[in-house]
DNA sequence: TATTCCGATAGTGAC
DNA sequence: GTCACTATCGGAATGAG
């Protein structure tokens, strides 16, 4: 079988040595013993991740690399064996999340979804479960495929919470989802372009009209969390706090982006949206 | 019913006074009292023209703007008068072509096919008689449509003298190929790309792979004939003639071309090729 | 569903 | 089947000692 390097990339990633010392900082973001969280080299939004279970780690274990070529091969081993290493990919994804909520908070001052799942037809080799923030603001986020494969509601992107159901669920439904036919999901990709918003899902025709409705979602987004942070800093400053503004940390965006400026610190706003959150007892859309 | 001027354009060159002073020598080539013979702004091939019947010279004899829209709308008016118009169009056309040939051994010392037809589906209003080299040689044929709409072969072109044999016919089969369907003729346009060019029809897959071909037939052909200019020179030589080359005319090409050079005049070639008709009573591939 | 390159295909707008 | 512009769609190559 010819293969490019391209589509066999992660595999050699997956095949380094403990611990990946060759790999780049611009490639290796995260590691385990288990896993390792890299940068995704064409990010379809501000934040996108790819988790990666290690060869090593688990060929002493009963599995083999072909084992780990896709989510379909996985869990053609079978729901004990498959639930392992997807156990191992959402234990390595809850702290892939916590470090890209942190840098929201850090970056823009504010958190907003994370989708985390697989592809049922991937393109490159080596199961890879992406970890991608609900924006699809981004470059390279260039055509329908692109846009489709991501939106949960699109019905070709796997959440990782229904993954992890199918494998408790019985053996029939499991066997019947696993399947993963590509002439089932493929078709899905050509659906029309619908923004993704809730209370919008707008259909587009082209894919240029719809990234600058997608620009404008988020534009709208910093502006209505500008406008938040405002309005709490003032409720701040009547009941007489006094900490002062500093600079926030970098590192974990994928794609260049504009945070909007502000006096407030990442600090002041999650202790003050914390507060707000138990006095209000409302719900807070920042995460799925 | 709303136009652009650009569909337009040649009812708007039709509706000019005897004579057409206001017509620019980059448009119109030449007139009579019921024809404009104009350049096609966007020759498909090295010589290409349009023979237009004037609408002044046909609405004082029973003919409407409408009736000389298009070769359907004239056909729809019967056989007796459209016949009218296509005869006037012919003669125009009998005229136009022996002025390309002429200009044809002016420049490049040799005569190849013309075609002369009708479009069963035009775009542009207003009846065009086509009168275009067969080359394809152009950097304004730039699409499958623009070259099967020319080919002969291809099922789409109306020669004028199969137009001409309808006007002849039983009135049953006038009717029926009166009728220009588009729905039966558009569907050709999307034929394969075959070469046109006797014993070759070889088929391509993309527009640059077909033009890069006809370029070649086309450089072949020169050189053929060159090479036969060339025989012609050395028997002229033999047999004691004396007559000295001199340089040709210009004013009709449609495309920029190169001639190759020869110290033979257009003259001299066709006196040659003439006698040597004469002697080896052999077809030659100059003229159909 | 890796990207990139090339080219065909499709829709639009033109005044 | 007018053109020119934009964008989509569709195939093929992609590496490399």
């Amino acid at each position: 079988m010819i293969n490019s390097a391209q589509l066999t990339i992660l595999r050699s990633y997956a095949r380094k040595p403990n611990p990946p010392v060759d790999l780049p900082e611009s490639i290796l973001f995260d590691h385990s013993d288990k896993t390792l969280t890299i940068f995704d080299t064409y990010p379809k939004s501000i934040f996108h991740f790819l988790i990666l279970p290690r060869i090593s780690a688990y060929t002493g274990d009963g599995y083999t690399e072909r084992d780990l070529t896709s989510l379909r091969t996985l869990l053609k081993g079978g729901q004990e064996k498959a639930g392992r290493v997807i156990r191992d990919l959402e234990e390595a994804a809850k702290v892939c999340v916590a470090q890209v909520e942190e840098e929201m908070v850090a970056r823009y001052k504010f958190k907003w979804d994370i989708w985390v799942g697989f592809h049922p037809v991937p393109s490159m080799e080596h199961i890879h479960l992406h970890v991608i923030s609900a924006d699809m603001v981004s470059s390279s986020m260039k055509n329908k495929k692109h846009y489709n494969s991501f939106i949960p509601k699109g019905d070709f992107f796997l959440t990782l919470k229904d993954v992890s159901e199918w494998l408790e669920a019985q053996p029939s439904f499991f066997r019947k989802m696993a399947e993963l036919k590509s002439s089932e999901y493929e078709p899905r990709l050509k659906a029309e372009l619908a923004c993704f918003h809730e209370n919008c899902y707008e259909l587009f025709k082209t894919m240029p009209q719809l990234k600058a409705h997608l620009q404008e979602e988020w534009d709208k987004r910093m502006a209505r969390e500008k406008a938040k942070r405002e309005r709490l800093e003032k409720l701040k400053r009547k009941s007489g706090s006094k900490k002062a503004a500093s600079p926030s940390a970098s590192g974990t965006t994928a794609d260049n982006s504009q945070a909007s400026t502000s006096t407030l610190t990442a600090e002041d706003l999650v202790e003050l949206e914390g507060s707000q959150k138990k006095r209000r007892k409302t719900d807070e859309s920042d995460v799925e």
